[in-house]
DNA sequence: GTCTATAGCCTGATAGAC
DNA sequence: GTCTATCAGGCTATAGAC
């Protein structure tokens, strides 16, 4: 509606996406052609055409609808009332939840962060990253005052997407168990290693 | 030589996977031709096929390439003497440096977590993290016997990896600073937050 | 809004001369 | 070992009927 940019697709078109966003988490933008997409929608290549204007504005729709609410889901717990390690524990265990939920956002998110233009990576960061990053942060600052909140945010975002990014090579390491990829093993190591990195011994 | 599945490559072919592997880590397997790489190097493309049997072929090797040594890089620090903590600091020094310096490095490793199939994964696994994992886990165990070793080495590699994964993105974050991306402010902050997690306060 | 048909280009790969 | 020439097929995108 009020975009100057997108226009709000109609629920057709949100069809097109919805069929199309696994397709790009899966193979990446060159890994699929239009023809892949018009195929699992169940229509013609052309029609694609009338709903969007090319390969790139379809593409733009999908992460537009694919990141959509993804900071909502990010941020209530952090928004939640609680002592700030409470608020931790919450957000750690919160957006692992979320990332083992949904493997198509984080494809994307790091398909994103290898070959997305500046249109796209300030698509990411406006829609994504920009309200739990400082909100991350000022946690950060709360539990240690004298850390640079900004690195802090990173790290805690890292910490819990490389356990899942890692997962397909660590099949074949030796010492892997099968609960290295439940999240909830994951969310309680991670909270673990941050409280203790972040706890009061500073 | 002794490879059953890969030929050495000649020193001809050689050249040719030193100008393949940036055009691979920048833009993907997909987003790479073999006239790409044969207009990089100077030769038609048909030359390609007299080193190589297809384009998988020739990217294999060029995965090949670009990961060895790696482990070396990497374990190093983990062997060299000193204490535990010490070990520590200087793997966090050397895996971030070793990851600033070599950008392409970087890109395939994450394309790869992203694309692999199992062979590739395995190679991986193989040239790059078999060795080094184990070593991270048996100094976590060291530090934190009662930690989970495989968890915590997940743990190391992903935050040091994350903050350059991260980079393309955080310039469109309000707060960034210019130093968030030099690796010795990055190593430092990882250490002091691992050196906490990792203390003997447990 | 959906289709068929097709243009024009790029792709991976091969044949065969030198 | 390198080339030119070429092929068959896939690609994005468009034209125009319904």
């Amino acid at each position: 509606m009020s975009d100057p940019v997108l226009k709000a697709p109609s629920e057709a078109a949100k069809v097109v996406l919805s069929k199309a966003i696994p397709l790009f988490a899966k193979s990446g933008y060159e890994g699929v052609s239009m023809r892949n997409i018009a195929d699992a929608v169940g229509i013609s290549g052309a029609t694609l055409y009338h709903h969007y204007p090319n390969k790139q504005g379809l593409y733009l729709a999908a992460m537009t609808l694919a990141f959509e609410d993804k900071a909502i889901g990010i941020t209530t717990a952090l928004e939640a009332s609680g002592s700030a390690m409470q608020r931790l524990e919450q957000f750690v265990a919160g957006f692992t939840g979320l990332i083992a939920k949904d493997p198509d956002f984080r494809a994307l998110l790091q398909r994103e962060l290898l070959d997305g233009d500046e249109l796209r990576l300030k698509l990411l960061a406006d829609q994504v990253f920009k309200v739990p990053f400082q909100e991350m942060a000022a946690l950060a600052k709360e539990l240690v005052p004298d850390c640079d909140p900004h690195l802090m945010a990173i790290s805690m975002v890292g910490l819990i997407l490389f356990h899942f990014e890692s997962a397909p090579v660590r099949q074949f390491l030796p010492g892997t168990k099968k609960n290295h990829n439940d999240p909830k093993q994951v969310a309680k190591h991670i909270t673990r290693l941050l409280t203790k990195a972040l706890g009061s011994s500073n």
